[in-house]
DNA sequence: GATTCAATGTTGGCCAGACCAACATAACAA
DNA sequence: TTGTTATGTTGGTCTGGCCAACATTGAATC
């Protein structure tokens, strides 16, 4: 609603025929929808956060490395996430006996709660972010979008 | 033995399924093509000059704050967009006479040829991202991707 | 066994891109 | 006139991703 009215046709053609920037508007407004989601019911919490819980309730405790890969999460970033998660009781770490420079995270009952809550907040933004599309509209974007973020050729 | 299973199933599939996971991951990969694009051919240049150029370039001298409005651009971000392609002499800044609180913002020969330059970089970056798909399937994703970032209900 | 090599967690920083708040000025509306 | 809106500018903030360096540890190689 920021937006004014012929604004539709202003936009340069070189530009909005370009895939990288409508992606990088979808991107912009998929995060502007993830930010106010969050900060209405995320605790304080976001995206990083969300990942992590994510991984951990789907595989079992993990190294912070393990967690890093597997969510795309940089091993600073994983460090300073798990912090703030710990310090709220969502998860604990502890350290591999037998590998003593590795910590094992596990998640915490708290933790699957509060994830729980946040998959409420994800699905539903899921749907206003899609809403343009129809039901098969959306499958079928799912798997082109997804070719494209592999980028497997 | 450190598992040595296949790693694709390591995303959370509860992550693999959101359209707004793909689309950031999409993303990601687009601007990663784009700044190594940029460093390589861009001469210093970014995302920020290119579209201010393409905007000029279509549309004919416009005024800073339209600038903004078209390219999806911050007024302030603008201001110092411009003060660098300013100082490269890709484009001039003159005071409206009628309208003395107003800039127009005219680009010269040598900002239309850099900009010639700067489409042929951007648009091989789009064959690079959407290599995956099939022509088909790459307008089918423009349509969609559009409507996604438009948010039109 | 000793010596390289790779992996892990942590700290501290950087960057782009998008935003926002405030301000002075100018144009316009009432 | 006064009040409101638009403009350009300055100077920030925030998020997400990234990188470099370091100490430590396990593993590999000789």
């Amino acid at each position: 609603m920021p937006t004014t009215h012929h604004e539709t046709d202003a936009v340069p053609t070189r530009l909005a025929q370009r895939a990288t920037w409508q992606v990088s508007r979808a991107y912009l407004r998929a995060t502007g929808l993830l930010n106010t989601g969050f900060e209405a019911h995320g605790r304080g919490l976001r995206g990083y956060h969300y990942r992590l819980l994510a991984a951990l309730d789907e595989s079992g405790p993990l190294s912070q490395a393990e967690l890093g890969r597997r969510t795309g999460i940089d091993r600073s970033d994983v460090t300073a996430a798990l912090t703030e998660l710990e310090s709220r009781g969502l998860l604990a770490r502890s350290v591999d006996p037998e590998h003593k420079r590795r910590n094992i995270v596990t998640i915490t009952a708290e933790g699957v709660a509060q994830l729980l809550e946040l998959d409420d907040v994800v699905s539903g933004i899921q749907d206003e972010f899609l809403a343009p599309l129809s039901a098969a509209q959306r499958r079928q974007f799912l798997t082109l979008i997804t070719r494209l973020a592999d980028g497997s050729r």
